[in-house]
DNA sequence: CTACGGAAGATTGCATACGATCATTTCCGG
DNA sequence: CCGGAAATGATCGTATGCAATCTTCCGTAG
């Protein structure tokens, strides 16, 4: 029944990869379209994506490892439910990782990571006085991205992508007229860079993410589905 | 020679499950057994371990997801190789978690996590004594181990774990005299948990972690082994 | 002798099929 | 009327088979 609006029936449905498999479950999973506590069920999941059991699974081994949802062999698996505490140690985990990262960008930057940063913050400012909010939370999340890449090192980028999916799930960011100070010390933490100065770099991370923490409130248990 | 480890090969053979299979084949990639570059085939493993692909590709893709070996679609499975940048920024990055994981140790900490370091404080210092050292390696394994289970953060458990792992991989660590150094470390540090000073916890795991950086030697590239 | 192209072999990726285990329901006894 | 145990249904875990793709090898042309 019903099968029509799941199979996103086009004409020509190239086979989903497993990886975008699991980047699409897990956007869901991060905008509340399923719930902490959902079962997600493969011969469901397979339908929907036009796909057999065997990629579905993969796509759910690959975010059981990122944290995502937890399997219960033989039961199921469930979009997983972090505790307040889980939450708040998301974001001390992140408080500490960060920093390091811009110590070392400070230390293996290239001149194009610069450039990026440079226009990312051009942006950001053009935002903030254009009161984009939307565009200000996407272009501070571009922002950290391209740092930590900077960062030259594959394990952190990846350890701090992984923790951002996770803050954007649990945590709704307030963007309050704290973003002009933000983006005034994105500005500091850039021309830190520029000097390949990692002390700096570092101790203004720090200080950023330190007052940063404040704009992060834990998102209600239940949102009533906003888009 | 045909290890009979590999086979298993006993009368009644359980079948494995995947996660222990991917934590067999990670145990024999850090222990180098697998170099670096080593390609691994679905079959030959399933044979080895006598299952089918199914569980022997959800091992690898949990490897993979733990960055220790790389899938290329259609091409194969190959051991990672670390450059000796990612190695350093491996112990730079637990050099920043593992003091937040005492910190967090100190305040969340129960009795039996102490008890339970304590016990590997008295082994440890005994296996000092004796001048064990495969001993002294692994209770040090086991005394950070529980240290940072202690600290209740499941994330922070997690990526410290995988760390640690790829830590064993590239790094051999040298036990030399400072090991009494270390173990009377540990014991302040076990003081700060149990006195719950949190700030003190994480001082005294930056001064340890940053003393014992100097033990970890970047291990020759080839270790001769084939197989 | 070297470079290029194509075909054969090998290996991965996925679909289907079957067995194992868990959740729920129903039936029987107290 | 209620509680427990067995049966039933649903779902996960694994095996097998086939299609898609990559790699290698060999033959041919330059």
């Amino acid at each position: 029944m019903a099968e029509s609006a799941a199979r996103a029936g086009s004409s020509k449905d190239r086979r989903i990869s497993p990886q975008a498999l699991a980047a699409a479950l897990r956007d869901r999973v991060v905008r509340g379209v399923y719930p902490p506590g959902h079962r997600l069920t493969e011969d469901d999941l397979a339908e929907q994506y036009g796909v057999s059991r065997i990629p579905v699974r993969e796509a759910l081994r690959l975010l059981e490892g990122e944290g995502f949802v937890r399997v219960k062999p033989y039961s199921g698996t469930f979009v997983a439910e972090l505790t307040a505490q889980d939450a708040a140690d998301l974001l001390e985990i992140r408080g500490v990782l960060e920093p390091l990262a811009a110590s070392r960008a400070a230390e293996t930057r290239t001149d194009a990571h610069l450039d990026g940063l440079r226009q990312i913050l051009a942006d950001g400012t053009a935002a903030l006085a254009a009161e984009d909010l939307e565009e200000l939370a996407e272009l501070n999340t571009k922002f950290h991205a391209l740092l930590t890449e900077a960062s030259g090192n594959s394990t952190l980028n990846q350890i701090i992508g992984t923790l951002q999916h996770k803050i954007t799930w649990v945590y709704s960011v307030e963007l309050p007229r704290r973003a002009a100070d933000s983006w005034a010390e994105h500005r500091l933490i850039i021309n830190a860079l520029e000097r390949s100065d990692a002390d700096s770099a570092r101790a203004l991370m720090v200080a950023h993410v330190r007052s940063a923490q404040a704009a992060y409130r834990l998102r209600p248990p239940l949102p009533g589905q906003d888009a």
